[in-house]
DNA sequence: CCTTTATATTCATAAAACCATATATACTAC
DNA sequence: GTAGTATATATGGTTTTATGAATATAAAGG
């Protein structure tokens, strides 16, 4: 696959999208009402930056009934892998990227039950 | 020093300021007339780009005598020098920037005479 | 002083990006 | 079918960003 560098740049530099970005690299997969609630922002927003994310290639989704998961895409390019991984160990104690993972923890009724490390 | 990742990717996320910084990476030390022959840009466009380079604290520059030196900032946080790194390799052999690094070599009367590798 | 060269900044305009609200679509369960 | 939940998109307004053109500043050499 391939992406311009500059449009690589442009997606990530949205605070709400590199908070989800950071979210999936280090929960794997996570679904748009996971998402709405770690954050704290409206469905409409964060639906709207992941439909930018999917056209951008960088991440991929899969509809499992009601819900449709968001992943991290593995096909990005090495270097934007390494760059994504980069960033998301730089600022993965940051606020406000470490409030995000435990708003997630502490969702009540989350599909899936899924449980945070 | 302390720079917030999505203000570090904003600055990243337009083809001017990427292309100097893959030049920067590249020879170390440029001035603006460098950078501006290189780019086949107007000098207006380079300096306002590199003044915001400046502002975020991502290059630093010195004067010598009528010209004006830019260079990366050595005390980046680790993540980002790392991100700038992959970035470089990653888009080098790439247009526009392999172009931008032959026009460079090719400057005539370039200060200091500097030959690229 | 004046001229030339290098660089920076100001200004007005145009394009792009983000947002909240409202609405539409799709699935599930009855 | 209807109701409820999950997700997506469309609309209109506001803010941000990039731009070219013009102008300003600073140094060097007469």
């Amino acid at each position: 696959m391939n992406i311009k560098a500059e449009h690589f740049f442009k997606i990530l530099a949205d605070l709400t999208r590199l908070r989800v970005l950071v979210l999936l690299s280090r929960e794997g997969e996570l679904c748009v009402c996971e998402l709405t609630h770690a954050l704290g922002e409206i469905q409409p927003k964060i639906s709207r930056h992941l439909a930018l994310l999917r056209e951008a290639e960088i991440v991929l989704d899969r509809r499992q009934g009601q819900w449709i998961y968001y992943r991290l895409n593995p096909k990005l390019p090495d270097w934007t892998q390494v760059v994504l991984t980069q960033t998301t160990e730089g600022v993965a104690k940051q606020i406000p990227f470490s409030r995000d993972h435990r708003a997630l923890c502490q969702m009540p009724n989350r599909p899936g039950s899924a449980c945070c490390a």
